[in-house]
DNA sequence: TATTGTTATACTCTATAACTATA
DNA sequence: TATAGTTATAGAGTATAACAATA
């Protein structure tokens, strides 16, 4: 080991979280939408259509990104351009049926995935994995207000 | 809310570990290598030279894939490519000094960000994650194994 | 024959710069 | 002028298929 030896809540973290995250891009099969893609198709479908500079933003994408992202969705069927009444600029982009399928779908299988992890683990563990869900809730939303206070 | 409401413990995971995966993928910026070429970093670094093949399936990326990540690392002159002496084939691959730095730098930030994003959280909260540490690397540790075990 | 690694090729995802249409 | 969105282009990252060299 050559890294500084983790004392700070940070260092100790970082190691868990790392392969967290290494292991939901692996459940991640390409039957699957992208974790962009899956914001996007959730963001829509719970709150309704959007425009193309807000999902940007929401998902921290550049504008041509997005705009290529939902080409690519519009393409597979999983959401519509349709014209913004209220100013012939912008576009509202909306979920189709198919998009909301394929949404639970995804919801289902990543679920599914990892409850069979839990089954692999002792109850004790289950539990103070459970037990934490709101702090580490409160953590990724410290997070997220962390650039996007400051910065923008 | 669409999606068939969560009581499993997969679905309560899910939204906060999307949460925290997303978080991840943001600090992760141009300045610092991609995860897969953090774990290749770490790996060399930890336990020295490793064989393409070997560094593929600890990143479980394919064979092809981990030659064209050693080429890029090797043209930023992190790695290095020497023969292997005892299997002419075969390739060993090594960190370079600059490639420690880099690792280095890199462990150092992200530490950093998440240190920030602990001083937002309440004492308790940061009580609650820390505790739920070690059960949180075994349910990582039982998704490591979900594939590796029967598959392969 | 099997294994190690590479080359060839293609696709997804994302970015920056330049552009068009509307406000 | 500023804003919404697109097009053009480029690069990272990854995959499969076909190949070369060695075991």
């Amino acid at each position: 080991m050559q890294i500084p030896e983790g004392e700070s809540r940070g260092s100790q973290l970082l190691p868990v979280l790392s392969r967290l995250g290494r292991l939901l891009r692996e459940i991640e099969g390409p039957d699957y939408p992208s974790s962009v893609a899956t914001a996007v198709l959730r963001k829509l479908t719970d709150e309704g259509p959007g425009r193309v500079t807000d999902l940007a933003r929401l998902t921290r994408v550049s504008q041509p990104g997005m705009t290529q992202l939902i080409g690519r969705l519009e393409k597979a069927d999983l959401v519509r351009r349709v014209p913004d009444p209220d100013d012939r600029r912008g576009v509202l982009v909306e979920v189709t049926e198919a998009g909301r399928k394929l949404l639970n779908r995804t919801y289902v299988h990543y679920a599914a995935v990892l409850d069979e992890m839990f089954e692999q683990l002792s109850p004790d563990d289950s539990d103070a994995v459970i037990r934490a869900l709101p702090a580490l809730a409160r953590l990724a939303q410290a997070g997220e207000e962390r650039r996007s206070g400051p910065a923008r």
